[in-house]
DNA sequence: CCATGTGAAAGCGTTCACAGCG
DNA sequence: CGCTGTGAACGCTTTCACATGG
């Protein structure tokens, strides 16, 4: 429906707008395409691909439709090709300077993460209050006092950043990211965070995985201690 | 894909199989009565609540009514009571033992995280290969070699376990812990992961993350240039 | 009178079956 | 003949409007 690439689009439609759905789903196609091309695939059958990517051949299908007639009937996608055009549609053919802010635990550990680097997210400068901290190394990035932040976000041209901060200061924090000129976040701590439109806002809550972890966890256990006849005081445990 | 909730589960008392979106909010519905709780709230609207936990009032009540009738018409949820229900549905009125594989930098982040044994799930136990690390502390834990680890699995009664090594061995990694008897696995390792049925699997990549958000930023930046005379003001959210 | 609880409608996302094309 | 690309069916989620009951 939102397709019919009108006369004059031959080169580059580049910015069309995809299904959130899809979009969660292309950088796992990008990985397995990456990990194909290691292993000296030339072509790769959507069969292929979904196996790798841990989902189902016609939503491999229907999701590369998306980005356009890629693929050769009867033989497969081009690896090469195929990575290439969503790189492209991801916007992964640019470097992005990243800010992040809490050099915690998490904070730490994000500083440090290579996978970010490996695919252009480059953590160019981190931020604490703590005296302690500021000064020191994180990756390759110095850590800098929470007061400089408008300063050097703009000085540095980072455009996205990720939050590491205790939840009571994230909305502060964040409130600052916005006035930097950032527009898009990630954040980690465990709290609702409001910003102005145009911002786009990502959470990751660590706690939440496990609580839905829990769920079923608890749900199955509930169900054994049911198939094996013993509705309720299901020895121990 | 991972573990239909399946047929035949029909009334039971207490785990009944909830829709997996309502499940995804009950953790922020769980946050949203705590801190409302801390705000000597003693009872609380949809309304209220849904600002508090992100989402908007209808879906608030649509969840909660899932659980059964909690709330009182006219006034709202009492804010103590709503929290139990919400807490015995997730499985959280109980404790889980968790076994932490990989104590690099994202494994020793997720072990000093307080916030998981703040909500009953206590890393008992860390594992890791690197001679270095084994025998050190992380958070309240001992890191072990990774021989140990089906061992240990079933002496300290761990049930769930975090994936935090390099993706080469995590599909090893993850088989020993099926092989110990875990059932529910939170990955951090950025792979695609087989788990036999009967074996709860969740998937969690900073770097998969990070490139949504770079889609967006990216799609916004085009549409930022593109903004040369069409005036199309941003109808998001 | 007010906010919950809920059928019904609308909107998305996934699955399917097969037409289309190399 | 094989695999892609896609319209259409299906199922899940969200939104809405309002009947319900304290």
């Amino acid at each position: 429906m939102p397709v019919a690439p009108g006369p004059g689009a031959a080169a580059a439609p580049v910015p069309r707008s995809l299904p959130e759905a899809t979009v969660k789903r292309l950088p796992l196609y990008l990985q397995a395409l990456v990990d194909a091309n290691d292993d000296r695939m030339v072509t790769i059958s959507s069969e292929e691909l979904a196996g790798r990517a841990g989902v189902n051949a016609p939503q491999v299908r229907k999701d590369l439709s998306y980005l356009g007639s890629y693929g050769t009937r009867g033989v497969g996608y081009n690896t090469e090709l195929l990575r290439q055009q969503i790189n492209r549609q991801l916007g992964l053919n640019r470097e992005y300077n990243v800010a992040l802010i809490g050099a915690g635990n998490l904070g730490q550990a994000l500083g440090h993460y290579r996978g970010f680097a490996q695919r252009g997210f480059h953590v160019v400068a981190a931020f604490d209050t703590d005296p302690s901290k500021v000064g020191t190394r994180l990756g390759n990035a110095d850590v800098h006092p929470l007061s400089e932040l408008v300063e050097i976000v703009r000085k540095e041209h980072i455009t996205m950043a990720l939050i590491a901060t205790p939840a009571m200061v994230a909305q502060d924090v964040l409130d600052r990211l916005v006035e930097a000129g950032i527009t898009s976040v990630l954040n980690f701590a465990p709290t609702v965070l409001n910003v102005p439109a145009g911002v786009y806002l990502r959470k990751v809550d660590l706690a939440v995985e496990l609580q839905i972890l829990g769920y079923y966890e608890h749900l199955r256990s509930g169900r054994r201690a049911e198939a094996a006849g013993l509705a309720h005081t299901a020895g121990g445990r």
